[in-house]
RNA sequence: GCGGGAGUCGCCCAGCCUGGUCAAAGGCGUAGGGCUUAGGACCCUAUCUCUUAGGAGUUCGUGGGUUCAAAUCCCACCUCCCGCACCA
């Protein structure tokens, strides 16, 4: 029989929802806070963001059988730029996109034809999105739903920044981004074709007089200008004169134009070819020493100022057009001055002598400064010398210093005394803009940041982080090196949904700071929704006072003209369930969003409602592979319930991987597992609640066994090892389950379905979270009449655990893995089989031998010394033998075994192997075993085995 | 470069935190058998090497070290993956 994994999910799902489960509010009990990222409504969602949400399900709906009084909402990001641009993109009939929304992610024409306006996007997948989320499963209250648009949103994200700019974590400032020059607007990676994300870096630029003027040099090595000896100059190259601040400068065009962008105020006053430069002198800065202008090919127009200073020591490319420029035939003038130039060392690394840029161009060979090999050799020794190199005496105040440490030191001093100035320039140019320009870097002024830089707000969040329970463990060190070189961070853009900065209209609030409080939102939310909170009047005193407990309630109903006993229930909904118990997200979220979300928690909140604990999860494979839409591999999730069953993708998804790892989603693994919730069904729908009387051996072990199970997968959950949990519910019990089957068929019972229905529904309970709609269905086959995802979690008990179960059945086990092992290799036809059990003596000794062990002493020369030195067990040297495989045997148990053994010292081996080993002796191996003691009398034993029997390890005779 | 993670018996992947349960779980694949009209599903057996008595040998990226004992702890190295921002 089929299972209709539809059928059953629509039956329970409408069901909960009749039941009103997932509502929450404050109560006597104790609360669990549970919360996972919104989405961003901008594609339906796919296995992928399943996984985030699935986890967060499991661990509400495991808090919420514990008993607690779980809430766990849901809402939707509106705010941001990329539903902004898709809307541009549909407008102008952008066929990709189209396609894509057709084919990939089902839209109807009509809903498409309506997406030139961001805001229906934005519904159209909110929907969808929320759709898939029930169809889930997911056990969320939905009067708590809102989107970060509405209203009230905006005047609570208005008090949050109006907050932080209280406390001075706002500050306004310059602001380098890439930025296209005809759309006017910053571009990332989304805006740009290719998807290529601007990169840039910041030049140094060195400036050298050269009378009214000056030609700067650009460099990201700033302490080589004691190393100067001559620029170089591009005779082919015309460059311009410029006034920029007020200084008239020569640079190339293409440099000019990037200056235009970097908040400089640019001039054009003509031009200079670069072969009249050649043989002039320059000034350099602080050193003051005249040096002079020669050719070279290498430099280019577009790199940097089109000029470059010339440091033969260090920089190959300079050694070598110094080397090339002595071969060529210069006018006598110029041929004098290049043959008094001397490279001047200024760096001392390991490795390398006097002229490191020599040495390594000799070493690779390079024949001219047009090699290609150049590169790499500058690479070489600029990586040794940055990293490993120490300034010399001639650099002054800055000799001793380790180059790495130099750098920054050395830009400050050189900018303080006007000596430099600063280039941002592309490294991965050219970078084409969506709409066809070429891509620049543009300062930005009077940008708006949060000043995460701040150093007590460091400290807080730090202190935030210790104390917090970050799951799993490893991902702790991630955030706190994030929190080291975080610095400020622009909060606020020109485009794009949002909420618009309160003090300066023209900016929205940044999409990823409109999103780490609102948390806090979920406790209001369910008064916005019923009517009772309007935006309209909500001032900063009712943020005060519900959200930081401020200010007089009589006051505040006054200004927003609400009832003082509402808004009392609001407070104290809020002050119910915060602080967040758990936050769950991608780990893409570490270093951004999760890490601001601590930040402006003890900014804004009070110690006791920071966040307690943060878990982070991997991402989703497709078959081993990313998923891409160029791939083809993106599965939308309502779509993959459609075909196999939402239980059996929560599953697939948990079981695949452990948090932080990347699971691999793949139709093998939803099979699987949809057999093997079929056959636990099958069983559940067999299986009838019986009275459980004379429980034998077998029974109270595989009980024990099942108590082990709760306790194992209890502990799991609380540390979300949700795969380990699983997995042992599903797969590691069954060959419990097997064992116990074959006891019980070998013995004929028929009375086992009492114990298996209350092992199963343990079971089932268990399942409940991951696979709650399944679950409902098997408990309600199992006769249970409430609901299994209300009723409580199993409870572990020690009482239940029983030592001497647990060992027989071991030995049982064990026993016949022997005569198998025996019967495989020998490859013998069994005619009779004999098993002789280890005498008293023996297992005194055995019992000695352990308890030595436990207490660490494995020392087998010891141990013998010890035996003997005792009269009990002093008979031990005939036997030498015998103790050190005892210790081996010893050594090869589990520890809790070990334990048990101790704890029941007494137990009859020949007794209890006489009773249940000829059962399922017979039928597994087909004849009659007869078992002995080796001190019996008139013992059976023609082979002479029986004095190979130890305690737990009996000697066996096959004939 | 910085920071984080990983390398396990054909493949995927547990185990490592807390050393002895480890020749190492589970799944897939493969081989044989059962069930079935057939296929699928399901069940059983086998799956590092050697072995006619429950044993032995060699394995967990490479090389060292600690220990009675190392896949597990420490050190070095090699290889692969991810993040480094104003973007959700």
């Amino acid at each position: 029989m089929e299972i209709n994994w539809t059928e059953i999910e629509n039956k329970w799902r409408s069901k909960w929802i009749q039941n009103k489960d997932f509502e929450t509010n404050p109560n006597e009990k104790q609360k669990k806070f549970i919360t996972v990222a919104y989405p961003y409504p901008n594609s339906p969602q796919h296995i992928g963001h399943g996984r985030t949400y699935t986890l967060a399900d499991v661990h509400a709906r495991f808090y919420r059988m514990k008993g607690f009084n779980v809430l766990f909402p849901m809402a939707f990001h509106y705010t941001g730029t990329p539903i902004l641009g898709m809307a541009k993109r549909v407008e102008s009939g952008d066929v990709e996109l189209i396609e894509n929304l057709k084919n990939l992610y089902s839209v109807p024409e009509e809903s498409i034809k309506s997406f030139v306006e961001p805001v229906k996007i934005a519904d159209y997948f909110h929907e969808e999105i929320k759709t898939g989320m029930i169809e889930m499963g997911y056990s969320i209250d939905w009067r708590r739903e809102f989107t970060t648009i509405d209203p009230v949103y905006s005047k609570f994200i208005e008090w949050q920044i109006n907050t932080l700019r209280e406390k001075n974590l706002i500050v306004q400032g310059n602001h380098p981004v890439g930025w296209c020059p005809k759309d006017q607007n910053p571009v990332s990676q989304h805006d740009t074709q290719g998807d290529v994300e601007p990169d840039f870096t910041e030049y140094i630029l060195i400036k050298f007089k050269y009378g009214d003027y000056i030609i700067p040099t650009a460099t990201l090595r700033p302490e080589t200008i004691f190393g100067v000896v001559n620029l170089w100059v591009n005779p082919e190259i015309v460059y311009k004169k410029i006034t920029m601040d007020n200084e008239k400068w020569i640079v190339s065009a293409e440099c000019a134009y990037k200056l235009e962008f970097l908040d400089k105020k640019i001039t054009y006053d003509g031009e200079i070819k670069g072969s009249e430069l050649i043989g002039e002198t320059v000034t350099v800065p602080h050193r003051e020493e005249s040096i002079v202008m020669l050719p070279a090919s290498f430099v280019e127009s577009g790199t940097g100022t089109g000029m470059v200073m010339s440091v033969p020591a260090h920089a190959p490319f300079d050694y070598q057009a110094l080397e090339d420029i002595k071969k060529t035939n210069l006018e006598s003038d110029l041929a004098s001055q290049v043959s008094k130039i001397v490279p001047i060392s200024i760096i001392e690394t390991e490795g390398y002598g006097e002229n490191p840029a020599k040495e390594a161009v000799e070493k690779f060979g390079v024949t001219s400064q047009n090699d290609s090999k150049l590169e790499e050799v500058t690479k070489e020794v600029y990586g040794k010398e940055f990293y490993g190199g120490k300034l010399k005496q001639n650099t002054e105040q800055f000799s001793g210093i380790k180059v790495a440490y130099a750098k920054d030191t050395i830009k400050e001093w050189l900018i303080e005394n006007k000596h430099a100035d600063i280039l941002l320039e592309l490294t991965n140019a050219p970078i084409k803009c969506r709409c066809g320009a070429e891509c620049v870097v543009k300062v930005l002024n009077n940008q708006w940041f949060l000043n995460y830089g701040d150093k007590d707000w460091k400290e807080l969040a730090t202190k935030c982080f210790d104390q917090m329970n970050i799951l799993p463990q490893e991902i702790k060190s991630e955030f706190q090196y994030v929190i080291g070189w975080l610095h400020e961070r622009a909060c606020a853009r020109q485009h794009g949904l949002g909420t618009k900065l309160p003090w300066d209209k023209d900016w929205i609030v940044e999409s990823l700071s409109d999103s780490v409080i609102y948390m806090a939102y979920y406790t209001i939310s369910k008064f916005v929704n019923n009517g009772t909170i309007i935006a309209d009047n909500l001032s900063k005193e009712f943020f005060d006072h519900i959200f930081l407990d401020k200010g007089d309630v009589s006051n505040v109903a006054e200004i927003t003209k609400m009832c003082a006993d509402v808004i009392d229930e609001i407070k104290k909904e809020f002050q119910y369930f915060y602080p967040v118990d758990s936050r769950h997200s991608g780990r893409d979220l570490v270093p951004n969003h999760l890490t601001f979300f601590v930040l402006n928690h003890v900014a804004i909140f009070p110690e006791k409602n920071w966040p307690k604990e943060i878990v982070v999860n991997g991402s989703v494979l497709m078959n081993g592979s990313k998923m891409s839409k160029s791939m083809g591999n993106i599965i939308p999730l309502r779509k993959a319930i459609q075909d196999y069953g939402a239980d059996p993708i929560r599953l697939a998804i948990i079981i695949s991987a452990e948090l932080l790892q990347d699971a691999d989603f793949n139709i093998e693994s939803v099979s699987g597992i949809q057999n093997k919730l079929e056959s636990l069904f099958h069983e559940c729908s067999r299986l009838k609640p019986e009275k459980i009387d004379n429980l034998e051996a077998e029974d109270r072990w595989i009980l024990s066994k099942a108590q082990s199970m709760v306790s194992q997968v209890t502990t799991a959950i609380e540390k979300m090892r949700l795969r380990e949990a699983l997995h042992d519910i599903l797969f590691a019990f069954e060959s419990d389950l097997n064992w116990y089957n074959k006891r019980v068929k070998a013995k004929n019972r028929e009375n086992t379905s009492g114990i298996l229905h209350q092992i199963n529904s343990t079971r089932v309970a268990m399942l409940s979270p991951f696979a709650p709609h399944i679950a409902e269905e098997m408990w309600e086959k199992l006769g249970h009449s409430e609901m299994v995802s209300t009723s409580p979690w199993p409870e572990f008990s020690t009482q239940s655990l029983d030592a001497n179960a647990i060992q027989s059945e071991e030995l049982l086990k064990s026993t016949i893995d022997d005569v198998a092992n025996i019967l495989k290799v020998t490859k013998i036809t069994p005619q009779k089989i004999t098993i002789y059990t280890a005498d008293l003596f023996k297992s005194k000794i055995y019992y000695s031998i352990l308890e030595k062990v436990m207490t660490g002493q494995t020392n087998m020369g010891i141990v013998m010394k010890e035996l003997i030195a005792n009269h009990e067990t002093v008979d031990v040297k005939k036997i030498p033998d015998f103790v050190q495989k005892t210790i081996k045997d010893i050594l090869s148990e589990p520890t809790e075994i070990r334990e048990t053994k101790l704890q029941t010292k007494e137990f009859d081996e020949k007794q209890f192997l006489a009773n249940e080993l000829s059962d399922i002796g017979k039928k597994e191996f087909g004849v009659e075993i007869d078992v002995f003691s080796e001190s019996d009398d008139g013992i059976y034993d023609p082979k002479g085995k029986a004095r190979h029997a130890r305690p737990f390890k009996p000697a066996i005779l096959i004939e």
